[in-house]
DNA sequence: AACTTTTTTGCAGTCACTGCAAGTTTGCAG
DNA sequence: CTGCAAACTTGCAGTGACTGCAAAAAAGTT
């Protein structure tokens, strides 16, 4: 019984992980995240302590929802783009397709995961640490993509910005959310895009 | 008795955190980072362990040797800076100019950190998320020279791009130390500042 | 020397996280 | 349905980071 869309095992699998996560969020945000136990979040979830971390490495990790699968998936986004398309535009539409979908799927959860940052900005600096692994093999495929030895700082750095500019994003987003996320995420790679050495203007509001 | 330089006290504390940091740096450089437990470093700088916490928040702040004076400092630095030199360029020098002081006054650590760092590249970010803070004022600081409201995008963007100019720096030098470290921050700040939409060319090496 | 302020310390406690060795569930035959 | 192996869950015992608190020890002041 093998059919090729899921066995009960992964079903279940999934199932744990997604009530952790959102066991996590949802008690974080309600009470504060460091007056949340992993016991309690494990309670919630219905498992045992031992399972919560035989799925995240950390309570960090499942407040944030790491998705193992995240990194891969980017990469391959990135070397689908046709050759024409510069390694900047690639990586930039590849980080806003992840968003938009990951928006789509769990909006609530990220609602909520707001919340929580907005107390802790740290904790998703943090969560980016975890990811250096995966953040690697981003730059990796960067790399592959603009033509350059993976040694090269290129790739690294547009990675690493990345990373930045979804934090600052979300932090804007977490104080002001009349905006979307996703066009927080644009604005920020467009200054990265164009450079930092240009000072932007500030308008004055005041028209309507 | 108050000189104005340095009182007993104050001498006693300089030494006591200059003795927990190296001391971290050092056991950790020997045995791995996490081979080595607070309180052995906490008796390697011959304080209680509790003392070792009354100086730093944590073992990897011991390890990378935050100083609280540090943000302060800089945003001094970048508003000191004549009105004729543009923001980007005034932090650009800033960075600059702390990192080379730092590694003047304390090469030798910088070295033994470099060992621990290539083997955990995740605690150079985690450290930065502790001083998110710290970050907060430099953002500030910046954005006052560059004439903007504190909740403008650019200057929390520039701040975070130094953070990780500065890290993916580290990384590189930490893997090939043939280069000196400023120069690998200068040429990732410096790709930052003309725009990482521009791919940059892969020179072979041939020609002597 | 008496007194105030700072710094150090020990102690007790909480909690994240880990390895290990059962248990339990699922998948797959026979 | 029965037996078997692999995957998953669980409990348990242990380590180690980190905290609050209150007492001891300096250091600075009069």
């Amino acid at each position: 019984m093998n059919q090729p869309g899921e066995s009960l095992r992964d079903r279940k699998k999934r199932r744990t992980r997604a009530a952790l996560e959102r066991a996590t969020v949802r008690l974080s945000a309600e009470r504060g995240y460091d007056h949340v136990t992993v016991e309690e979040i494990a309670a919630e979830a219905d498992v045992s302590v031992r399972t919560f971390f035989n799925y995240f490495a950390s309570k960090d990790e499942a407040l944030i929802g790491a998705d193992p699968e995240a990194g891969p998936r980017m990469a391959e986004r990135i070397l689908a783009f046709p050759g024409t398309v510069t390694p900047f535009e690639a990586y930039r539409q590849s980080v806003l397709a992840e968003i938009t979908e990951e928006l789509d799927n769990a909006r609530d959860l990220w609602l909520l995961r707001k919340e929580v940052l907005m107390q802790r900005p740290d904790l998703l600096v943090r969560a980016f640490a975890n990811s250096a692994e995966s953040e690697q093999a981003l730059a990796n495929a960067v790399a592959h993509r603009a033509a350059l030895p993976e040694s090269h700082l290129y790739p690294r750095l547009l990675v690493a910005a990345g990373s930045a500019a979804f934090r600052c994003a979300v932090t804007r987003w977490a104080h002001d959310d009349s905006l979307a996320l996703g066009d927080l995420v644009t604005e920020a790679l467009d200054l990265f895009g164009t450079g930092l050495a240009h000072t932007p203007q500030h308008h004055h509001e005041g028209g309507s």
